[in-house]
DNA sequence: CAGCGTCTGTACGGTGCCGTACAGATCCCG
DNA sequence: CGGGATCTGTACGGCACCGTACAGACGCTG
């Protein structure tokens, strides 16, 4: 049996890129043959069709924006916050973040992508909430502080604005200073 | 000279519509001829090709979320707050609402979109800072509660998960409360 | 080394969209 | 009411992509 050049693992992560760069009008059989320097045939030995390699993909970037990255933060141990923080690390790895902006976007139309999405979200907001519960008075103001940190994290690579003399990075410091600050130290 | 029954304006709604609910890649000629129940045969008598019109639809977007919603705002009259309160009332409207985050998310690939939304997201910023600034304790805190107060505006729509026995309404509003609390009664 | 299964390149038909061309319908205006 | 400008429908060629078919190349395996 000849060995495959272009297994099945690497037509998903090329469906990965493209989805990250250009959404998932962008997963193109054709368009990924070629940036894998290969053409199509092989493709249809391993997917049925174009809407079963979206589905892979889909299914990869679940897990290893939850599974993986919750893998290697309890293998790594430490405390709750050692933990939380690390996974907050790896979530929005630079490899990461580009598909998860494109999959909340996905997610608007196409309510298969939405319900992933609602499960991920769960997952990170749960590991959110561990982390942020020891400096929170209530549960309002724990659930509060959890929503506007990912909502921070969420946003921030998609707002384009500028701050004046201050860089983007000021004014993530400012906020996350105002978000992990004890609740009885003021604002 | 024959009344046009799909004159220019029609065609940039069309697309602006397209542009909302499918992204860039739905604003396609013949697809907006068909929701407009008419065949492609006058659009290119209107724009020179689908970038043309892309470009209009573009302007057209920037112009409703940054003139129109200014002129709105100040014809209505108010205090500072009352205006920056209905300017970012009218700016997150169900209708503009989802063409802000297409255009959010086609800016990533896009450097001329990028440049649109930079211009109208630090004219949303100026805004924000006018509501913010009374009850802020310093530049520093001003900054902060601007940049959380806009990524909650942009992300709510983006965030899928949930809030175990609260609502989402409940978040937002425990979210506002420590936005917009002064500075010296606590987070 | 021969045979087999597997992977790959190439070619094809089908489809949907772009942009052009042009004839006819429509409506204003003199 | 007729001329003429304008808009619209239809048809066409081109292109890119999907999915299929199949022949040949490749490399294990015996």
């Amino acid at each position: 049996m000849a060995i495959a050049r272009t297994p099945r693992p690497r037509w998903i992560d090329a469906g990965l890129q493209a989805l990250a760069s250009g959404g998932p009008d962008a997963v193109q059989v054709e368009s990924l043959a070629r940036s894998l320097g290969v053409s199509k045939g092989g493709f249809y030995g391993y997917f049925a069709d174009r809407p079963a390699l979206l589905e892979e993909v889909l299914a990869t970037w679940e897990a290893r924006s939850t599974e993986d990255v919750i893998a290697r933060v309890e293998q790594e141990g430490g405390d709750a916050m050692a933990r939380a923080l690390r996974a907050a690390e790896l979530t929005f790895s630079p490899a990461l973040r580009p598909i998860d902006l494109a999959v909340r976007d996905w997610a608007r139309r196409d309510a298969a992508v939405a319900e992933r999405l609602r499960r991920v979200d769960n997952a990170r907001i749960a590991y959110l909430r561990e982390l942020l519960e020891p400096v929170s008075t209530d549960a309002d103001d724990l659930e509060a502080r959890c929503f506007l940190a990912f909502s921070v994290a969420v946003a921030d690579p998609l707002i384009a604005a500028e701050h004046g003399t201050r860089t983007r990075a000021d004014v993530l410091a400012a906020v996350q200073r105002r978000l992990f600050a004890r609740a009885d130290a003021g604002p």
